[in-house]
DNA sequence: TCTGGGGTCCTAGGACCC
DNA sequence: TCTGGGGTCCTAGGACCC
């Protein structure tokens, strides 16, 4: 088996992992919400996305709609939070500095983890164990840390070190009886519909998984599958990625406080999403080659006619154009928008997303004329600098009443003056 | 009444070309 | 009855992740 292989032997791969993390964060500034049930909620108080153990305990599966449980949430007394991306954002950083002392290499893989090299430090086990107390001492952030030889294993060790009292796991290569305990479905790459299938013939463990010939394995996953396999036995499929790729598309969407049925709501929400999306890339340094607009019913009713339509468009010229966005964003959704139908949630692709200066310029026309880009980045910076409120087009509407809910956000503590602590 | 948002990669199949 | 072969490019859809 791969995981006996010599070369890899030197090879250790830390993943770590923020407990519970949002509820983490609110408990940061609410102490008193310690070893007490907490959750918070998805945009839109939509469904539960982090929950503290003790709401585990209680029952409330994760993505579970928050209507579904609110009873059990009142008669349980859980605290009941909406997301505060703002602050988590702002305390994921503050984690991933203080990891960053401690391994030459990391890798940021999401808001709540990271991976780092430790590929020759002689106790990892030791190492990780000083790590979690810092991070939890300088960020009040618990964490747990896995150990293994690649990232797949280090995922799995995670997952069993979460169980720990010492929050730290290794798994090493001879560890065949750990590997029988865990489902298939465990495995970081083996979701909902790969876990059936792999059942199905019997692979129902990690271990019979490792051991199952590649090609019974590639014809059910295909390559990527594979990978996951090879990982598993210790052989590295997957590299460290320090530097962080440029995403390729870039998406800005929301589902709708309430039903919306007019075509002048959705344009409003349409141009909003444009404006989101084309900031995100313009901050980014880059330019969007094409467009999407999508629509859609909420497809959890039933009882409703159902519509969902998306369309798109490439722009003849990459373009960072806010106005030019919109405005083609509009087109797009007046070509998909069929009335009498209650609208959920619509949004905007950005897609083929290049660097602005890898940019091919068209021969022969000229979009964006120098008066044109002034005004756009003034227009940019009023907004920037005094708030969207001061400076928005016409198309973003004022009102908004299709907005979202987020009615139990607290304080943005760390990243807006007025939210900060007040002691006395 | 109420069910998140934002990404990635891979593959199959169609259109088109010579 | 018989109905080229081989290549590229693009897109939609399916799988996964947090």
């Amino acid at each position: 088996m791969g995981c006996r292989d010599q070369r890899y032997s030197f090879l250790v791969i830390a993943l770590a992992d923020c407990n519970n993390f949002y509820v983490s964060c609110e408990r940061v500034f609410r102490p008193a919400l310690r070893n007490r049930p907490v959750i918070v909620l998805s945009n839109n108080d939509g469904c539960a996305v982090a929950r503290s153990n003790e709401a585990k305990a209680l029952g409330i599966p994760m993505g579970a709609p928050y209507h579904q449980i609110k009873k059990l949430c009142e008669w349980n007394g859980v605290t009941v939070f909406s997301s505060n991306y703002e602050l988590y954002g702002d305390m994921s950083r503050r984690v991933t500095s203080v990891l960053a002392r401690f391994a030459p290499e990391l890798e940021i893989y999401s808001i709540d983890e990271s991976f780092l090299n430790l590929s020759g430090v002689n106790t990892p086990l030791l190492l990780s164990q000083r790590i979690r107390k810092t991070v939890v001492r300088w960020t009040g952030i618990p964490i747990s840390i896995g150990l293994g030889k690649t990232k797949t294993l280090a995922k799995l060790a995670n997952r069993l070190a979460k169980k720990k009292k010492t929050g730290c796991f290794e798994i090493r290569a001879e560890q065949d009886d750990i590997l029988k305990q865990i489902p298939v479905g465990d495995i970081w790459g083996v979701g909902h519909r790969l876990s059936i299938r792999l059942q199905r013939v019997g692979l129902n463990n990690a271990l019979r998984f490792a051991q199952a010939p590649s090609s019974v394995i590639r014809s059910i996953g295909g390559v990527t599958l594979e990978r996951t396999q090879r990982e598993i036995t210790g052989i590295p499929c997957l590299e460290m990625e320090q530097v962080p790729q440029s995403r390729k598309n870039t998406c800005s969407s929301r589902s709708f406080g309430r039903p919306v049925e007019t075509l002048a709501e959705l344009e409003e929400a349409v141009a909003n999403y444009a404006v989101k999306a084309t900031r995100k890339v313009r901050s980014e340094g880059s330019l969007t080659s094409g467009l999407q607009v999508f629509i859609n019913t909420n497809r959890f009713r039933e009882d409703q006619e159902q519509y969902a339509n998306s369309r798109t468009l490439a722009f003849d010229e990459p373009t960072d154009d806010i106005i030019r966005v919109v405005q083609n964003a509009k087109v797009l959704l007046r070509s998909i928008y069929r009335k009498g139908y209650a609208y959920k949630k619509t949004g905007v692709i950005l897609l083929d997303l290049i660097p602005k200066r890898s940019q091919q310029t068209l021969l022969f026309e000229e979009h964006g004329s120098p008066r044109r880009r002034e005004f756009i980045d003034a227009f940019e910076e009023v907004s920037a600098r005094y708030g969207q409120s001061c400076a928005f087009l016409g198309a973003q509407g004022v009102k908004q009443k299709w907005s979202m809910r987020r009615e139990m956000r607290t304080p943005r503590y760390t990243t807006c003056w007025d939210d900060l602590v007040k002691v006395f």
